[in-house]
DNA sequence: GTCAATTCACATGAAAGAGACCACGGTCTAGTG
DNA sequence: CTAGACCGTGGTCTCTTTCATGTGAATTGACGA
């Protein structure tokens, strides 16, 4: 004990006497509201004129926006919200702006969440679940429906949503407003998937996009300026090599101009750069925050599935270490089987394994591919695609949860 | 040799079941006046 | 008499199972040159 708490304070004073690289750290978390927003002028003018209608007392037009993720789609839209909560409070318009993003799990993934989180974002309470759907709705419409008003309704990551709990939420929200006497309702879907409207249901279509918008990806030009601002307020004054935003910019406008993913490359490098007490942060050390991101990413991932997916993952590293070739999924599901019956875990059904192993393709946890070898059927050829430096350390935490 | 039919080993879909939650309303019980 | 404990019912949600159907090319086998 002793001697872990001399240790410890050695940590500490080590960690005082280095000069600090970060000023302000907090300028590059991701949940960070900057006061400007930059080359997206042109976005926030069409979202704030559409909108603006909402100050007169009309209902504004639906909005659908398309873009990747991390091109600012998200802060775009709750800075113009923002802005447009604060002027319709000062001339006293009743609007009400309610965002949900559908991302976040157990609370907005089905109909009756989605509507629930709703009713709780206008302050009442009510059961999480337990109640009929349609008993949900006539609450829902009785509270809005009390006084005249206008609601704008932001659904981050729609896509999401209707994958899980399928168009009809949408329609029924958009018809809400033929139910509703008082009040009136305006959508506002935000989605990463550009082609996820095809799969819409065309009423509904029709009705959510009365007006599109597309955000396309910061070039690295862009991208440059967003981190070179960010960091002049986030980092020591001079302590960035020089390049090193440059690389970063090209670096994130490579996979799809995702800002939120520059910003977070620079400050894990500066947090690498910190812990070597290295008194500037280094292009090599953007080199090492970049598989630390994906490593943890990896990591985290795995260690946060459920039982069963972990087993058919640990299947499929085990096999994948006996040979190098592809994998099928008949071996998968062979091997798996073992280790059941060995840890005597019930085994679930060659269907479900099936599924299993296609979720942890779109993880990005292998890639798979559907091979027809004629005569000898048709199976999915599976690829590992974890690099070698975290197999070791994800069998362990495997292993570990499993204790096998 | 050519061409269509066959066949394999799964993929992919749809529907329905199991079990965990949870709210609500009714009933029972014990404590209180 | 009443607050709280304790069911039973009816609903949702997630994960699975069951049953059905789909699929792409290697293989097979009939056919004709």
């Amino acid at each position: 004990m002793e001697k872990n708490s001399k240790q410890l304070s050695h940590v500490f004073e080590k960690y005082m006497k280095n000069k600090p690289v970060f000023h302000q750290k907090q300028f590059l978390q991701s949940n960070y509201m900057p006061d400007t927003i930059e080359h997206r002028d042109k976005e926030i003018n069409t979202i704030a004129e559409i909108s603006a209608s909402a100050l007169r007392n009309e209902k504004p037009s639906n909005i659908f926006i398309y873009g990747k993720t991390g091109t600012g789609k998200t802060l775009t839209i709750q800075y113009t919200m923002n802005q447009l909560n604060e002027t319709s409070q000062a001339h006293n318009i009743p609007l009400k702006i309610l965002y949900i993003n559908c991302k976040l799990k157990k609370i907005a993934d089905t109909e009756y969440r989605i509507i629930a989180q709703l009713i709780r974002e206008l302050g009442k309470e009510v059961p999480p679940t337990g109640l009929p759907t349609d008993e949900i709705y006539k609450i829902f419409i009785n509270i809005i429906d009390q006084e005249q008003q206008i609601i704008i309704l932001v659904l981050d990551e729609i896509d999401q949503l209707v994958k899980k709990a399928g168009d009809e939420i949408l329609y029924n929200l958009t018809r809400l407003n033929t139910e509703l006497k008082k009040a009136q309702i305006s959508i506002i879907g935000i989605s990463n998937d550009l082609l996820f409207s095809d799969n819409l249901d065309p009423r509904v279509k029709s009705s959510l996009s009365e007006e599109e918008l597309i955000f396309s990806p910061y070039n690295a030009l862009q991208l440059k300026s967003i981190l070179k601002k960010r960091s002049d307020i986030a980092f020591v004054d001079g302590v960035i090599e020089q390049g090193l935003i440059e690389k970063c910019a090209a670096y994130a406008a490579r996979d799809h101009g995702d800002a939120r993913r520059a910003l977070e490359l620079l400050r894990v490098s500066g947090e690498i750069a910190e812990r070597e007490g290295s008194k500037k942060v280094m292009i090599s050390h953007l080199d090492l925050a970049e598989s630390k991101i994906e490593k943890d990413r990896i990591i985290d991932l795995v260690s946060t599935q459920p039982k069963q997916h972990q087993i058919v993952l640990y299947s499929i590293l085990k096999i994948a270490d006996k040979r190098q070739k592809v994998i099928f999924t008949g071996e998968i599901y062979e091997y798996y089987k073992g280790i059941c019956i060995e840890t005597s875990i019930r085994p679930l059904t060659q269907r479900r394994v099936s599924d299993i192993i296609a979720e942890f393709d779109m993880l990005g946890l292998i890639t798979g591919k559907i091979i027809s070898k004629g005569r000898y059927g048709r199976t999915r050829e599976v690829n590992l695609s974890i690099p070698d430096e975290s197999k070791v350390k994800i069998k362990q935490i495997l292993k570990d949860s499993l204790n096998v």
